[in-house]
Parts: C-alpha cells; sequence; structure tokens
DNA sequence: CTGAAAGCGCTTACAG
DNA sequence: CTGAAAGCGCTTACAG
C-alpha cells in the first residue's frame, strides 16, 4: 500500500538538475533562470507534485495547524462557530485540528496534551463546564503555544479573548420581557461554573432590580444547558404558590425543554407565561409559538477568534498586551414573549439555517 | 516565538551517550541494558520528552491521521458520525481532519485536494448532493490512499462503505403509517441525485404498491434536506383537491419545516394529517406532537466505519474485496403519526441529546 | 549492549 | 545562475 508522490529529488533526476535548484525553482527564487524555473514548473504540474508538509515542518518548527478544543461539535453553537474559525484558516493556508471535551474536565486535559504533541501552531479554546483547574492551559501558554479563548474563558490567563457580552443580552432579553408587561419573571441559569451562565444571570437580576422587580431565589432555578433541565425547571417553577408570568432561559435548549413542559401543563404563551431564551437554535423559530431569543454572532466569533491566532502566531514579537472583543448579541423578538400580539405569522421562512 | 521541545539529542547529551540508545531505549527494544533504559525513560518523563510526529511521518510514509470530508459540521446527523469516527480514532492513535463541502461539488474537489495533500493515511467520506463527478475519489484510491464512504456513497467506486438501510427504513416508516389507517400518502423527498433520497422514496412506493395503495405523483414533492423545503410541500400537498392524508418525509428536517406548516395552516396531527420523519433530531421529540421517525444509528456508523478504514490503512495487503455494510433503522412512533392516540405523555425526558 | 552513519523530503547559507 | 553540504528529528541496518 505505498502511496506514491513525487519529489523534489525525482523532479530533479527527471529534469537532469540538482534538487536545490528545483526547490528555488519552486520557490520562484529570483537567482534562477527563467528558462529552467519554467521546465521545472511545467514538470512540477505534470506530476502533480505537493510539498510534502512533514518536511517542512521539521525544517520550520511550523506545522501550519491549529488546535480547537470545544465541549461539543454537535452543539450547534459550537459547530457554527468552527464554521467560522474554519472559513478563516483555510483561507489563510491553516488545518483545523478539532477535539470535543465533552464537558469533562479529564477529558480536556487529554486532548489539549494529544493536541500538543501533535505540534500546532496555536490552539483555540472554549473550556468545558466541568473544568476549574487551568495548569494544563498554562502550561501551554509558557511554552510559547498562542492560546486564544473564545465564549467560555478562563478568566486568569492573560490571553486574547473573544466573548459575547452576556450580561448585558440577559439585561435586554429580561428587559424586553418587563417592557411586554411580565412582572414575575423567573430565570434558568445554566452551570454556574461557567462565566456566561453567572454573567446571564447577574444581567437579569441587575434588569429587574432597574425596574423595582422582586428578585426571589425561589424563581431562579441552576442546572447546565440541556433540554432536561428547561422541563425540570418549568415544573418546578409552575408548581411554585406564587407562579411566575415569564421565564428566561439562559439557552435556547433549555429554553426548547421549558416550553414542551408548559404546553403539557396547558399553559399558553405567551399569555399565561412568556418564554425567553439564548442563542437562536435553527428550530427555535420553528416551535409553536415560535420562541424569542438573543442571537449570537456565533460564525463572526469563530472568524474573529481564529483572526487574533493567527496574527499572534505570525507576529514574531512577543505580545505586550491582548484584546478581549466583546460581542453583541441581538434581541429576536418572536411569538413566545410578544404578549397581546398573535402568533399565527408566516414563519420559518425567512429563517437563517 | 521559539517552542522549546525537548528532543533526543538534547537527552542523549544530557545522558553522556549517543541518540540512537536513547531512540532504542524509548520504544523498549531488548537490546538496551535495562539500566540505561530506565535512566533514559526517566530523564524522558522529567522533560516532558514527546516525539516529533513530523519527523516519524517522515520515516513511516505515515501521518497517523485521517480525513473525513462531510457537508456539514452542524447536521446533527454528521456531528454525530463524527463523534463515533473520533472515538475509534483516537483509541488507535490516530488524528482526524475535517473538512466541510457544504453540498457543494467544488468544495469537496478542493477540501479532497487539500487534505489529500496534506497527505493523510486514509479518507471518510459523504459525498455532497452537488456531486455528480467523482474523479477527485478515483484518484486517490488509484494512488493507494484508502477511502471508506458513510452515508452517502460514490456507487462506482470499489471500496468498503458503510450505509443506513434507507430502502428498508422508507418502507417500514411508510407501513407503519398504513396501519395506522392512512391512505392517501404523501412524501417529501430529498435531493435526487443522492441515492439515500432516491432508496427513501422507493421504498415509500413499494410500500403503497404492496399494501394497494395509490401511487400518486402529485403526491410525491422533491426538494432537498432543509427545513424550509418542508414547508414549502406542506403548503403545496395541502392545496391539493386530493388532499394527504400523511406525509413521509425524507428527513426529520423537512419534518419539522412540515410540521410548521401544518399546524399553521390549522391541520391536527396526527387526526387530519399523521407525520413521519427520518433521522431523529434531538428536537424532534420536542415539539408538539413529537415526530415519529426512523433512528439512524449515527455513532455507530462512524464507529465501523473508521474501524474499516484503519483497518485497511494497517494491513499490508492489497484489499481483494470490499464489505458494504447496511445498518438498520429503527421505528420511533410518537405522537405525531399514533392515529386516535392522544399526545399528553410525559415526553422529553427520556429522549437522548 | 552501544555508537556512527545513512536517509526520510525539504531548504538555505556557502561556494563556485 | 547552479550545485554540494548541512541539518530539521527521528529510526535502523551495520559495525563493533
Amino acid at each position: 500500500m505505498t502511496r506514491q508522490t513525487v519529489t523534489i529529488k525525482e523532479l530533479a533526476k527527471e529534469l537532469g538538475i540538482s534538487k536545490s535548484t528545483v526547490s528555488r525553482a519552486l520557490r520562484d527564487s529570483s537567482e534562477i533562470g527563467a528558462e529552467t524555473k519554467a521546465r521545472v514548473l511545467e514538470l512540477a504540474r505534470a506530476r502533480h507534485y505537493t510539498p510534502n508538509p512533514f518536511a517542512l515542518s521539521l525544517l520550520n518548527h511550523r506545522t501550519y495547524s491549529i488546535g480547537v478544543i470545544v465541549p461539543d461539535i454537535s452543539n450547534p453553537f459550537f459547530s457554527s462557530v468552527i464554521g467560522g474559525i474554519e472559513d478563516v484558516a483555510y483561507q489563510r493556508g491553516y488545518q483545523v485540528m478539532i477535539f470535543q471535551s465533552h464537558d469533562v474536565y479529564e477529558r480536556e486535559v487529554s486532548g489539549t496534551r494529544h493536541i500538543a504533541s501533535r505540534r500546532v501552531d496555536g490552539l483555540l479554546v472554549s473550556i468545558a463546564s466541568g473544568t476549574l483547574e487551568h495548569n494544563h492551559f498554562r502550561e501551554l501558554a509558557e511554552n510559547g503555544i498562542p492560546i486564544v479563548f473564545f465564549d467560555r474563558a478562563v478568566e486568569e490567563i492573560q490571553t486574547h479573548k473573544v466573548l459575547v457580552d452576556d450580561y448585558g443580552g440577559a439585561f435586554q432579553a429580561t428587559e424586553h420581557l418587563i417592557r411586554e408587561g411580565c412582572r414575575r419573571i423567573a430565570h434558568i441559569a445554566g452551570h454556574l461554573s461557567l462565566a456566561i451562565s453567572r454573567n446571564r444571570a447577574q444581567g437579569y437580576k441587575d434588569a429587574l432590580i432597574k425596574y423595582g422587580l422582586e428578585v426571589r431565589d425561589e424563581w431562579i432555578v441552576t442546572g447546565d444547558f440541556r433540554h432536561e433541565v428547561g422541563a425540570d425547571a418549568a415544573y418546578q417553577l409552575m408548581a411554585l404558590k406564587q407562579r411566575p408570568d415569564a421565564i428566561f432561559a439562559a439557552s435556547d435548549r433549555i429554553a426548547i425543554g421549558a416550553h414542551a413542559a408548559l404546553r403539557q401543563l396547558g399553559y399558553k404563551m405567551p399569555a399565561d407565561v412568556a418564554l425567553m431564551g439564548f442563542s437562536d437554535l435553527a428550530f427555535s423559530s420553528l416551535i409553536d409559538p415560535p420562541l424569542s431569543t438573543m442571537v449570537q454572532p456565533t460564525f463572526e466569533m469563530g472568524r474573529q477568534s481564529a483572526e487574533l491566532l493567527l496574527d499572534m502566531i505570525e507576529t514574531k514579537k512577543p505580545h505586550m498586551f491582548y484584546e478581549t472583543r466583546v460581542l453583541k448579541p441581538e434581541l429576536m423578538v418572536r411569538e413566545s414573549s410578544r404578549k397581546g400580539g398573535k402568533w399565527i405569522e408566516p414563519t420559518g421562512f425567512e429563517i437563517q439555517d
């Protein structure tokens, strides 16, 4: 099962010139005669020559590959971010290596080591919810491997970060519910080890406070981002003597679970309970009533993260300061929170996929 | 920005022995003295030595990496298959390189070349719906690069394939609708350039024929796998003078689009129209009424594909015959097709994510 | 049991 | 303008 790939040596022999000359001609060096250059290029094309990337890596101490560590690529949020990363990476000639932590600390550590042993030029990371200790990243950073965090960052590590304004987004979502007339607003939070969850919860609380509304502990349920949590939390909230008249879920997945539970329990949205999510899944617009949410710029987040990382890789100088970019989520009002609106509108057709 | 990674040379100098000895000790060669071996291993561990994979690749003409070409990783079907692939690959010491064709022929071709120039040891492919010509894969195969196709295969290329029994699954889905009492069953098909779409359509037709039901052209709408297609098709079907009393969609995404449209139009499922999908998306169980579907063994498909590929890579002998594995999808009956059933059941909690 | 040498595919000072 | 040589990090016959 031998692969026949042409090498510079073979091209040289066939042309009766030296390897050095072939190599220089291929790289369009100015010190090679035009005629020689033409002959080399022609043969290289005919033979489908492509340089062996491993030989180059060995020489340059560069691999032209970057690693990406995310909880889960089947999560649409991450697969869209990865789309943005690949967009930039391929354009600039880099290969992308993806590793999933499945939100488990040990997997994140072993994935990080594995990817590092593959000598990637840099790393793009969104940490696992189970990660509380960050030496595996710190080690790399200290070894001079550039890291950029996106969405879920390690606050204590100094490097570029690309985040979403979770606090502001949650504030805006809650404010929207208030303006629609809701007064007893509950929140279903994600895993509190993650800053994104804490920030969203804080934005929610501060909006309530700003409008002089009650912040009740029993109206704040904490779990993680799965839809099962949303359903359980909805049961729990609606069983309270003091029922909420709105629920702001920290993610669309949570919200969709809550949505199903609320329907089952016989509540009308938004008349009985208004509902909002965070993230905008493809199907959030297709459920009945369609789910209001905060749209996150996922693809753009991937693009910007990759750009920052590649810039870091390609500048020789050490970095003096690091940038934290905060992208704005956008309010997307649909029927689940439009009080007094009627839900039947042609929907689901102008929605992005 | 120089990376400091220890090399064998440095270890050798520090220990005052030769590179050869270090190398052999590291590989646990039997010709090295126990004491020397211990000293080498200890230092290697202390210095966090990891062999440079590029040097090894150069030597072995092996990269221990495989390429995966899929239409779109944000499609849950593919991200789950990729999960299975990575499971096997990492376990057997291989790196996975993913490339998305976005269902565009040109992208698939350039992705294939790109991945090939990275010298992967083998390729796992699910072709783009826009691909009608397959020389880019044939070239690789002829160069001795093993390829395994999954789900969407190129029929004319002789190699291992892992498929789903789309014909049988569609037959079973249609039969289920018939047994529930439906008599005017429509089908919304995927892109007909894909065998999976044609096979599903054929299974649908043959089931109708077997039960002596009418196969009407106007009840078969063809598009692609997007939910927009499902919605448009539902409008079209329900506008017919002869309305169907059931719709079998070739994918859950199509079905979810149809589901939203049917609700909007005021139809009750399954009383007015029964609905079935194919694939089982995470959210198919969370819509109201929950969607019946054929569950595909996606993770298992990824696992088996990767195993076949790695076996091919690791056996030296040329392959004499190739295997086509056909995995069975499983009927998952939910409320959208359970005629006479009442939908309210605790749902969405025992569902896989 | 250990070392010197050649070579995987490539680039680049150094000569000419 | 072109070639011979060294070297990136590693392994492995070939000597001893």
